[in-house]
DNA sequence: GGCGGAATTTGCGCGCCGACAAGGAAGGAG
DNA sequence: CTCCTTCCTTGTCGGCGCGCAAATTCCGCC
């Protein structure tokens, strides 16, 4: 069995609290998971036989409906957990975790899980947190989907993506991984023409630099405005 | 302080795996909770000093946009937690729940919990499982609403309600508090007029009996074919 | 350097469903 | 019984944004 450094797991909010003799337990049950860039974690449907962090990189979540339609769950940024079915007693994945840019997680078998939180409890205290905060951000997005129009949904994902995923440019505030029309409106119940026509006006205005696959936030506080108008 | 009797919560799912002397050790913090119809257990926006058990009744969690536009959250069924704003590390509370029938809940302080969870480890489990449910219900609802007409939506919605709520009567299963067009609308990102509309529509056709602030499903697998239905 | 495929742009038309308006029905209070 | 409030119905109109088609640009790859 590799030796897995402790500093690389002793920063992510779900194993706050442990010690270092914690660390170490836990991090001899997990194992590496390279995922180049395209590989996914896991498949909608398939029984759930792991659970992850995120080491490096970035994932899209997305799940499919009956018809195949599909939307972006959301992005999974390092020392997020991800695939955590057994929390919640699913025995398949509910959505399917691909990586966006070349990415490095850790990997537990289910079976470690019942004896983790059992010898460490505040992992699920940290767990329900963060499922918490997840619970949040769906609500929120409920609530986006049911009051605002394209356009301020459009603006919201990407001030979110910058805020969650931007690096300072030349320009502004860049979205570090490769993100397509396709991908925004995914995450917006919208189509990859509205988005398109959406961010060429942005553009236009000076609000934003848009890329294939890139985008750059000129004008944060321009957004902000476009996401909260009434309307 | 009045004894609680135990019986009255060995069954919720957030107490699952509790002895005798664990549930009177909760249930020592616990205060009973009248809610009259309409009086709300917290609003939205209100610090959050209490989470609650319902014990009977039902309640409507809303929540409200900077605009005040308002969408139903979810109906918060007997033996169901809420108002767990502590476990996801919220100070305020994210939304309004108000009894939608008169209801009866247990309350207890936020004081409390550190110490109920440090001693019994179980309940962590437990309320992570309940949100986990509760993201699931949250993340399958976005994309509905991102991929269903309304038409489907609303189907969809009701037959849920159905499901949760159903009570076996002469003309089919009917939902038993009180349902108004404006509460579907909020449940499905729509308006009371297209609910109103639809219902109509599915009278004519004998899928339901629709009524003042009531509703009975006279035909599921036909509303069922309707939420199926591609396009 | 040329080729092929994927991502993006843009024009055009139409359909769902939201918004307003007005009227009707049901139920509670006095 | 009557009033008044709340809830519901139904008609009409219009706009947002989806959907298709087709052209264009960009990038990787041979």
């Amino acid at each position: 069995m590799p030796q897995i450094d402790r500093s690389l797991i002793a920063d992510a909010p779900a194993f706050a609290g442990l010690d270092a003799a914690a660390l170490d337990d836990v991090l001899s049950h997990a194992l590496p998971c390279r995922l180049p860039k395209g590989e996914a974690a896991f498949r909608q449907g398939e029984p759930a036989e792991k659970f992850f962090l995120l080491l490096h990189g970035r994932l899209r979540v997305t799940r499919l409906n009956a018809q195949g339609q599909q939307i972006l769950v959301r992005f999974v940024n390092p020392d997020d957990l991800f695939g955590v079915a057994m929390a919640i007693q699913s025995p398949v994945y509910p959505g399917t975790a691909e990586a966006a840019v070349d990415s490095l997680a850790l990997a537990w078998p289910n079976s470690a899980w019942a004896g983790m939180i059992a010898r460490h409890p505040t992992l699920a205290v940290n767990t329900m947190r963060a499922l918490g905060a997840r619970l949040q951000d769906s609500q929120q997005r409920i609530l986006d989907l049911s009051t605002q129009k394209v356009e301020q949904r459009i603006a919201g994902a990407v001030l979110r993506l910058a805020r969650q995923a931007g690096r300072p440019s030349e320009a502004g505030v860049k979205i570090d991984f490769p993100l397509s029309r396709q991908d925004l409106a995914e995450m917006t119940a919208s189509t990859l023409y509205t988005v398109s026509r959406t961010l060429s006006a942005w553009e236009a205005f000076g609000l934003v630099e848009a890329g294939r696959q890139s985008l750059t936030v000129r004008d944060a506080p321009g957004l902000q405005a476009i996401a909260d108008a009434e309307g």
